[in-house]
DNA sequence: ATGATTTGACCACA
DNA sequence: TGTGGTCAAATCAT
């Protein structure tokens, strides 16, 4: 279950720890958006300038060791199911080990028993087009919401069980126009597979990952075969859900009505704009105009809303 | 065979 | 108590 690895369940001074390391993210990430505000930003800026980059990463390792220390997960081990996916990494093996823990507790063998996650970041997105985000997206309910035409469709991070990514993101058409989407992203990208910037992310060592993935509509513009089945979900969803993106140019809205045109460096930062995602990026604004990106093939963001609020913490990513 | 999606069921929260 | 978020078995796709 997605809250069971989280802050929100863990004994409190491992939760301060967290807390504490996200914190000093949240300073270091103002830094590094001040950087932003320079002409340009290089691949070699971020890695020799200040070390900001460092930095952060190792924040956020620390604050993701704390979170996943086996401490904090014997505190959860008595009331998840999420526990028990992400010791085993094998969701299906899950099940079998959830269920020789369910015979320990009762509770868990009641489907849906989870505990929701309260304090987490939400990104609200309108989009008229449903474009990838670099992450691999693996969509896990469907559901009718009252008062709406359209249903809502669930995808968490295909990542969950093999590195507790808490990511999770939601879609739905909205009612007045059906041409465009309303995308939530909840939670924080704590995977390390953003598959934009493979190159970047030279400490990675999976080959699956140094893939260049350019995929805003699967079937046409998936250049790398391993990579076919991020955001898959787009071409598979039923009937009114989500249909095949479309090739658009790119038009950006900010919640206060500000549009500009479409900008690759602007656009991609708010299409994963948690700070996992910009660490993992470590990209060059060039790096950022990948082929067939450029141009026609963008998409379109009308306006979004951002915060991260991890409890008493709140980061303003607008 | 393996992994992704569908869909009914279950539970937390307002 | 109703609604929405998630689980997980069944089904589908590769």
């Amino acid at each position: 279950m997605e809250s069971s690895s989280w802050p929100e369940s863990s004994p409190t001074n491992t939760r301060i720890k967290a807390i504490q390391e996200l914190t000093k993210c949240g300073i270091i990430t103002n830094k590094l958006r001040e950087m932003q505000g320079l002409p340009k930003i290089t691949v070699s800026d971020l890695k020799s300038d200040n070390g900001v980059v460092v930095q952060i990463l190792g924040m956020f390792e620390n604050t993701l060791s704390i979170l996943s220390s086996p401490k904090l997960n014997e505190t959860c081990n008595n009331s998840t199911k999420d526990v028990k996916s992400s010791s085993s990494g094998n969701p299906h093996n899950s099940a079998d080990s959830g269920e020789s823990i369910n015979t320990i507790s009762p509770k868990k063998t009641k489907r849906g028993c989870y505990k929701r996650r309260k304090n987490v970041s939400t990104t609200i997105e309108i989009t008229s087009n449903l474009f990838d985000d670099g992450y691999a997206w693996r969509k896990y309910g469907q559901k009718t919401i009252l008062n709406s035409k359209h249903q809502r469709n669930y995808y968490r991070c295909s990542h969950k069980f093999e590195q507790g990514c808490q990511a999770t993101k939601q879609v739905q058409k909205i009612d007045d126009e059906p041409s465009k989407y309303r995308i939530t992203l909840s939670g924080l990208h704590t995977c390390n597979n953003l598959l934009r910037a493979p190159h970047i992310i030279v400490e990675d060592s999976s080959p699956k990952d140094n893939s260049v993935f350019i995929n805003f509509e699967t079937k046409r513009f998936t250049e790398n075969h391993k990579v076919g089945t991020r955001f898959q979900s787009v071409k598979h969803t039923s009937k009114e859900s989500v249909p095949s993106l479309k090739p658009l140019k790119h038009e950006q809205v900010s919640s206060v009505e500000h549009h500009t045109p479409w900008d690759p460096i602007e656009g991609l930062s708010h299409v994963s704009f948690e700070p996992m995602s910009l660490m993992s990026l470590g990209f060059d604004y060039e790096d950022m105009v990948l082929p067939g990106m450029s141009s026609s093939t963008c998409s379109t963001h009308d306006y979004k809303i951002e915060s991260f609020d991890y409890g008493d913490l709140l980061f303003d990513m607008c």
